[in-house]
DNA sequence: ACCTGAACACCGTTCAAGT
DNA sequence: ACCTGAACACCGTTCAAGT
C-alpha cells in the first residue's frame, strides 16, 4: 500500500511520455525561466531523483519538448500549389508550432541538438525546394535562410517587444517577412 | 585596513562600468549557462550582495551586456555605396558584434527589453532604408526582416550545429542569406 | 525496473548592520 | 555611499538503499 499518489489516484509507474506531457504542461504554466525539475517532480507526485531515471538531465527533457514542437511543425499539412505557397505554409507551421507553447521559440533556440523530428521538418522544406529545381546545396542554403528568419522573428515576438503590438500587426509583419524571403529566393528557383 | 582586495591590489569602490566589464569577462570565460552573480562577485573580490547595489538583478546585468553588444553593432562604420551595400554591412556588423562575445546572440535574444543602443542600431538601419525611398512603416518592416534573419542565423550558429561546419562555410551561408533578404527587398525599394 | 531519502554543491535575492 | 554577514528559498544532479 505504499504506492505513490497523484491527484488522489494511485499512479502508474512513470515513463518518458508521461514525464514529457507533464513537462509541456509545466512549461505552459510557468514559462522557461521558472521551469524546474523539482516542480515537475512535485506535479507528478514523485521525488526529483525519479525523473533522472527517465531523462538524464533537465536539458534532455527540454530537448524532448523541442522535438515535440518540431513534430507539430513537421506534421502540418502541405497545401497543393507552387513552391512559394508551400514554403509560406511551412514557415507558418513552423511559427505556429513554436507559438503553441509558452517560450516555444526559445526552447527551440536553446535545444542542444536537432533531433529526428527537427530533421524531418527541415527535410520536408528541402524537399519542396528541390522539387522547385534547386540542387542539394542550394536547397539546404535556402531552407536555412527561411528557418533562420522564422526562428529570429518568433523568438523576438514571443519573448517581448512585439507583445505590445496587436496580433494582427504581428501576423502582417510575419507574412511580409516570409514574402520577402521567398521573393529573394525566386530568381534562384526560376532563374 | 579592512579594505577589499582584488588580485592583490586594494580596490576602488565598484561602479556599474567595472561590474559590467567583469560580467563581459565572465561571460566569455564560462558562457551564459554557467554565468552566475556569485562567481562574478568572487571575481570582483566582493560579496554577492554588493552587486545588487549597482544592478537590481542578474537580468539587468545581462541587459547591460546586451546593450554593450548593440553599441558595438551600432558603432561599426557605414560604407559609402548604395543601400544594398550599406544593408549588408549593417547585417555583418550585427552578427560580428554578437559573435564577439560567447553566447552573445542568446544574450541579445533573451534581453528583457531593447535599450537605447539597440534602438540606435535599429534606427540607423531604418535610416538607410528610408534614404533608399521606403516610407516609415516600410522601412521598419524591412528592418525587422533583416534583423530577425541575422538573430536567427547567429543564435543557431553560435549555440550549436553549424559549429561543425567550417567558418568559411558559415560565412558563405550567412552572406547568401543576407543577399536573399536584400534581393527580396529590392522590388520594394526600386519598384 | 523504478523510486525514495538524503545528501552535495550550488543558485538569485534581500536586508539589517557596519564603515 | 557602498559593502558585509547572514539568511531565505530555492536549484540540478547523484546514488545507495529500498521495493
Amino acid at each position: 500500500m505504499g504506492r505513490r499518489r497523484n491527484n488522489g489516484r494511485f499512479a502508474m509507474p512513470l515513463d518518458r511520455s508521461v514525464v514529457l506531457k507533464a513537462a509541456l504542461e509545466q512549461l505552459d504554466e510557468v514559462g522557461l525561466d521558472e521551469f524546474s525539475t523539482r516542480k515537475l517532480a512535485a506535479a507528478l507526485g514523485v521525488r526529483v531523483g525519479a525523473l533522472y531515471w527517465h531523462y538524464p538531465s533537465k536539458q534532455a527533457l527540454l530537448d524532448a519538448v523541442a522535438e515535440h514542437i518540431a513534430a507539430d511543425a513537421a506534421a502540418a499539412p502541405l497545401p497543393d500549389g507552387d513552391w512559394a505557397e508551400r514554403l509560406a505554409a511551412i514557415a507558418r507551421a513552423h511559427r505556429d508550432a513554436m507559438l503553441a507553447r509558452r517560450d516555444g521559440a526559445r526552447v527551440i533556440a536553446c535545444m542542444s541538438a536537432p533531433g529526428p523530428m527537427a530533421h524531418a521538418f527541415f527535410e520536408r522544406l528541402v524537399g519542396v525546394l528541390r522539387e522547385a529545381g534547386l540542387d542539394a546545396e542550394g536547397a539546404a542554403s535556402a531552407g536555412d535562410v527561411l528557418t533562420s528568419y522564422v526562428n529570429g522573428f518568433t523568438v523576438e515576438e514571443q519573448a517581448r517587444g512585439l507583445r505590445r503590438q496587436s496580433e494582427a500587426h504581428r501576423e502582417r509583419l510575419f507574412g511580409f517577412g516570409v514574402s520577402v524571403v521567398i521573393a529573394g529566393l525566386r530568381p534562384l528557383v526560376e532563374g
